[in-house]
DNA sequence: CCTTCCCATAAAGGAGCTCTATATCATGAT
DNA sequence: ATCATGATATAGAGCTCCTTTATGGGAAGG
């Protein structure tokens, strides 16, 4: 079998026209060019080069070589280029999952900083409900997902939570007064609940935390973005229930008011959550540190 | 600098998903690959295989990397293969130089031979005159040359004699009667005389064949090409000058008759002419071969 | 004729690949 | 839980074969 190396050597010896020269610019010296070159011409059993006195020269067979190592080494060097590119993030591609709300209030400004430090890294999002990211990430079609936590263990996921979210109840104008005092599950059951589509993770931690009270509750009205739950809760269609980092605002400016519940509604976590025995792409690693993960 | 010799591993292990399998199909350990994959990856100075239970899977840029190597692989492959083809004779061109008579009277059967032989080399022939095909020969624009000789002493030049060839003078029914009688250089000058084309080796010899007898002569008919020397000759319109191997036929049939100069035609030598500094093909080998060269 | 440039060859030395042996880990069956 | 299976990682010794140094010889050019 041809060993490769000797195909570099060839290369050179064939462009420099001089074995010496070859020798040179491979900082070996020139007997160990000799030495390949007769190897191969050895393991092919036939001439490569005729020998002359200012040099060496092609034989016929030798130029035919030559067509082939020479483009197949234009596409090794092509290939170690990308490589570099990867690695230096002038290139590849960041794979990132998460629900819509996840990337609008919590993702796009490291997406932002991310883009502006590494434009030539593309960057592709998938939005969808938590198993669907999970699952994405288990095929490998994304580098990995941002969720809401808890979720079901899965021994090929690794999941880091990376802050915690407190949601509240917020209503309109219409609210003021309830804003004052605590409130029962019983109580805020009878309001016109505005919630989050079922399925969403969202969706189901409200419900568990009502159940937990042996309070049934009906959504009044069901929407899939929180945005518009606010904007609704703003025209005082009823009582919305949000991340209440998302309503910092309108709670400040007296716009939406929120209800004290009588007992307290636990902290929600964000994680993020990767394949467990795949260690992440250069650039997604990048992404991930810039998440202080 | 990346070893050549670690991307045939890699291919091999991206390929089998499997290192102990590529061990295997390399005939070597699977150590051997585990240490050719991580320096390969120190190098590179990333990641280039998911490690998993069930074996290895590329991560994002060692899929980058495959599409470069695997298709480089393919190169070097055909590359071989082509080599293998030169080798076998089941590819490749030979180049012949000669002039065309000698082509139609004495390389003609064995091209046939060798086409028969080696139905895949391609058959490259130009003719032209010794200079040209000597200068051909020098180029390197063909591979062997078929010339008369002597020639021209020339340090870049072998010259091999491969046979010799007997020159003679021919005439129609008209020249019965000389035949049997030896004739001067003087008599046979009074003839009309059909003659090669100035230029040519031929003519060159003959001329020097009179000179050396202080004969001048001049070509009543001057044609390119022996076959026709002959036809007019056989019409009876003089006496031809033609190597007698062109004419054994008719001079045993009777319708040509050779003159006995008194003085003998000495023999003419035909060679093969190739490059000194130069091994010829495999393809110009196996022919030179067949010429018992 | 002498110098210069280049390739071939011989022999010694050593870098690094390869091997054997073993550890470790994940998976799936008992 | 425990064990068997199959995979990769690691350590250390061995040896292959590439590289180097030293030298010879041939061809071209002044």
């Amino acid at each position: 079998m041809i060993h490769l190396e000797w195909y570099r050597i060839f290369l050179h010896a064939a462009k420099a026209g001089n074995l010496t020269k070859a020798a040179g610019e491979l900082y070996i010296t020139q007997p160990s060019v000799s030495y390949a070159i007769k190897q191969m011409e050895q393991a092919l059993s036939m001439k490569l080069f005729h020998r002359q006195s200012k040099g060496v020269e092609l034989t016929t067979e030798g130029k035919q070589l030559l067509l082939y190592v020479e483009q197949s080494f234009a596409l090794l060097e092509a290939g170690e280029k990308k490589m570099s590119a990867l690695k230096h993030l002038t290139g590849g591609e960041l794979r990132v999952g998460a629900s819509d709300s996840l990337f609008k209030h919590f993702l796009f400004p490291y997406l932002d900083t991310y883009h502006k430090q590494y434009p030539d890294v593309r960057i592709r999002l998938s939005h969808g409900k938590t198993s669907e990211i999970t699952a994405r990430v288990k095929e490998g079609s994304i580098d990995f997902g941002l969720i809401h936590l808890p979720t079901a263990d899965d021994p090929h996921l690794d999941v880091h939570t990376i802050m915690t979210l407190q949601d509240c109840f917020v209503g309109g104008e219409a609210y003021r007064d309830q804003a004052g005092h605590p409130l029962s599950a019983q109580d805020i059951s009878q309001f016109p609940l505005l919630l989050l589509s079922p399925g969403s993770s969202t969706r189901r931690f409200i419900e568990q935390w009502f159940a937990a009270q042996d309070v049934a509750i009906e959504a009044d009205i069901e929407l899939g973005s929180i945005d518009l739950l606010i904007e609704f809760a703003k025209l005082g269609f009823g009582v919305a229930f949000v991340p209440r980092s998302y309503v910092v605002k309108e709670l400040a400016e007296g716009t939406l008011h929120e209800l004290k519940p009588a007992k307290a509604i636990p902290a929600r976590s964000i994680g993020i959550t990767t394949r467990r025995d795949m260690t992440a792409s250069v650039a997604a690693a990048k992404f991930l540190v810039m998440l202080s993960f």
